[in-house]
DNA sequence: CATGGCATGTAATTTGTTACATGATTTC
DNA sequence: GAAATCATGTAACAAATTACATGCCATG
């Protein structure tokens, strides 16, 4: 449900195609999720079936047509009453936090290299997300990369905790 | 892939049911996943066919047989070069970051609901976590209810900067 | 001239959820 | 007497990933 929902969303903001979708989503939504093309454009065709998007094709030299989609009043009274429900819990997948849990069975080098590496992946996360929400004016859009900025500061924070407790053992 | 080696790696620490494994990961390893029944005995099964576990009934009484499954040495083998490589970035569907994204067709006092809710819901969790972490001793596996205690302090603090934002405007 | 961005999609497979089915025992 | 815990599972369905297929344009 949540990508039904995702895509009426960012299509009630303004007509977007396919690949917007996926650039937005990518730039300011990846707390909510990474979807890939082939959820998002699968997603897009069963919305236009349904009749709660609309689509119109736009023709372009040298490039495919571009397929600009946009919100429905059905669409937009779905979205809305799914507003109103109360969210659902969270679902994660953290492959490396299991293995962190796991580590007993690692050498200290490979133990501190997967910390390392998660280490240098955050650190340059932060930096995306700093720099996305300079770019940001909406507030209340500026909120989902806040709270970005606050889960990634705090990993850091772990990380390092962490990092000087294996180098004093 | 992620289920796989939480089974193999659960059961690399000590032998154990399909109802134990659930209930461990309830308990200490909601950050890393939530897997339900419908996911985990199927696993197991699998995991026997491919005899990287073994079982053995237990019968008891007035309840089904409990069902021990322990890991073989090719399923040792396959958990420990999987530990060695690079983890997989992390998966997230957060469906309240989107409600929150989309916030500006949402009324007023909806919106301060859905956020009420949330931050009572962290702060029930917190509280859950804290208590889980003092049960803990190994200390490898408090690394990662650290992990999430950081995490929902985190999430509070930036909860608290939220509403108070919204009240002041 | 290679890399990355623009732009669309599909098919096969894998993965996971939800709801159902069953039923005794323990705790409040 | 109700609710939670113990304990197993399956079937139908929904959801999502991955890899593939195509091809031009702009930038360095």
């Amino acid at each position: 449900m949540l990508h039904r929902y995702l895509v009426l969303g960012l299509l009630s903001r303004r007509p977007m195609s396919g690949y917007d979708i996926k650039k937005h989503v990518k730039e300011s939504l990846g707390a909510v999720t990474n979807a890939s093309y082939g959820t998002l454009y699968p997603m897009l065709h069963k919305l236009l079936a349904q009749e709660a998007v609309a689509m119109q094709e736009v023709p372009q030299t040298g490039r495919p047509s571009k397929k600009v989609y946009r919100i429905t009043d059905k669409g937009r009274q779905e979205l809305e009453s799914w507003l109103r429900e109360p969210a659902s819990a969270d679902q994660v997948r953290r492959e490396f936090l299991l293995k962190l849990y796991l580590a007993k069975d690692l050498s200290a080098d490979d133990l501190r290299e997967l910390i390392a590496t998660r280490h240098t992946e955050t650190k340059a996360l932060l930096e995306t997300l700093r720099q996305e929400l300079d770019t940001i004016k909406d507030q209340q859009h500026s909120w989902v990369l806040q709270y970005e900025v606050a889960a990634a500061e705090a990993e850091l924070g772990w990380l390092k905790k962490l990092e000087k407790q294996l180098a004093t053992a």
